[in-house]
DNA sequence: CGGATTCTTGAGAGCTGTCAATCGTTGTGG
DNA sequence: CCACAACGATTGACAGCTCTCAAGAATCCG
């Protein structure tokens, strides 16, 4: 008579959705490699060890647009379907492990924590996805782009630091974005030029006004640009 | 020794989601009211029974992003976290049914099947998202407003109909697509001028050239435009 | 070192936003 | 029932932002 299952059901006991992965094997991707492409029949669960990827759908036309980037313990092909809605591909080297989606399903079905943390994680996608709405919505590229260089900041548990790392090219900020490299590098060397950030490394940014980089994002589009190049 | 469930859960079998709603009392709101507010606790669920409501939320500056609109069949507040993460108010007047939180979560962990059906719902909200997303991502308004339009012209089954209820106001509309009024005003106009669409009735359109408003909404800027208000 | 790729910078055009006036509808009160 | 106010929609003129096209600079990589 238990009253704890984690005592009874042995390896059936998982105590969060990552130790559901942590016993399959490494799989490495070199950048721009796919991991999945829209439209795929959606055989597997991943969760992202290490690195960067960029999720990605494309239009008829071959526009493409960025969904998200995914970092460190973000699950791959959460909001489980049929076939995969968008293509995943690496943007640094990345270490993956994978999970048959029926097992997982199997796996997830048994334990009501488990579901319960699938469920929030799909939650989070959904309203990661819905932000983004917001970011593109009636926003000047200024906007933009200090929302995303804030979002970059954020680490994996909420915090903020001032060194962002940017793995990603310009064209995937501008695909993310909806807005042009030109633009993105423009709006970038303005940024840069006022003082507000400065990227002393490729792919690297330091944030030097944090203050005055939210005031842009949230579109307070008065002062904050007051030029601390100062003495030239 | 019952291999049928439903023949001894009694009452606590549901055939699917919305039965779950169908003996609650049948609320009504007016257009324009609140049904919750973004950041409110949340405490309900709720069912569209009929009407056209606007998911909605705001920018620190007043600025107000449609993240989406609801219609008969649709469930609010699915994405369940603690609180409402968008503000909901009634377009048309609107009949909704309510169920409280904890009980269709607790009626919901009881029965794989509403689980699958719920998780559905949320993959589907997601993808949603994730569409507005695409919709909203480096287009012109000649394409966002095609695309909203046949978005609007899919009945609940998925079919196609040319006849198109609008009944939000331009803001709203303006508002999802991320654009001013007067574009989406000077759009449907264009739209209408091209004998593409004709608005005999205020609040509704009719699709007259299917093919010419998909190409569109595709983004082909070639012809389509070229005028069938011949001879005049 | 040289070629390829990515990023930056410039000039000009086009699209959409802003501001403003007019039109049409709805609803209210005389 | 009509006049008028209030509101939403349309249309116009103009400006500004971002895109496009193009050239040059920087970086990467063999």
């Amino acid at each position: 008579m238990s009253l704890h299952p984690v005592a009874i059901q042995g390896r059936e006991r998982e105590s969060d959705l990552s130790s559901v992965f942590s016993l399959q094997p490494l799989e490495r991707f070199a950048p721009g490699q796919p991991v999945f492409w829209e439209g795929d029949e959606a055989r597997h669960i991943f969760e992202v060890g290490d690195g960067m990827l960029r999720a990605l759908r494309m239009l008829a036309d071959g526009r493409r647009i960025i969904v998200g980037f995914l970092r460190p313990g973000d699950l791959l092909g959460v909001s489980l379907r049929e076939r995969y809605i968008y293509t995943v591909e690496a943007i640094t080297p990345v270490e993956l492990r994978r999970f048959s989606r029926w097992r997982f399903e199997d796996v997830v079905a048994r334990q009501p924590h488990l579901r319960e943390q699938l469920f929030s994680r799909l939650c989070d996608e959904m309203t990661a996805a819905q932000d983004q709405t917001v970011l593109l919505s009636r926003r000047s590229a200024d906007e933009k782009l200090a929302n995303f260089l804030l979002m970059m900041a954020q680490d994996r548990h909420g915090d903020r630091t001032p060194v962002i790392d940017l793995p990603m090219a310009r064209l995937d900020i501008a695909d993310y974005l909806g807005m042009t490299i030109e633009t993105v590098s423009r709006t970038i060397t303005k940024l840069a030029s006022s003082g507000i950030i400065a990227s002393p490394v490729k792919r690297s940014i330091i944030v030097l006004k944090m203050q005055a980089l939210q005031s842009i994002a949230e579109g307070d589009d008065n002062d904050h640009w007051a030029a601390p190049v100062a003495f030239r």
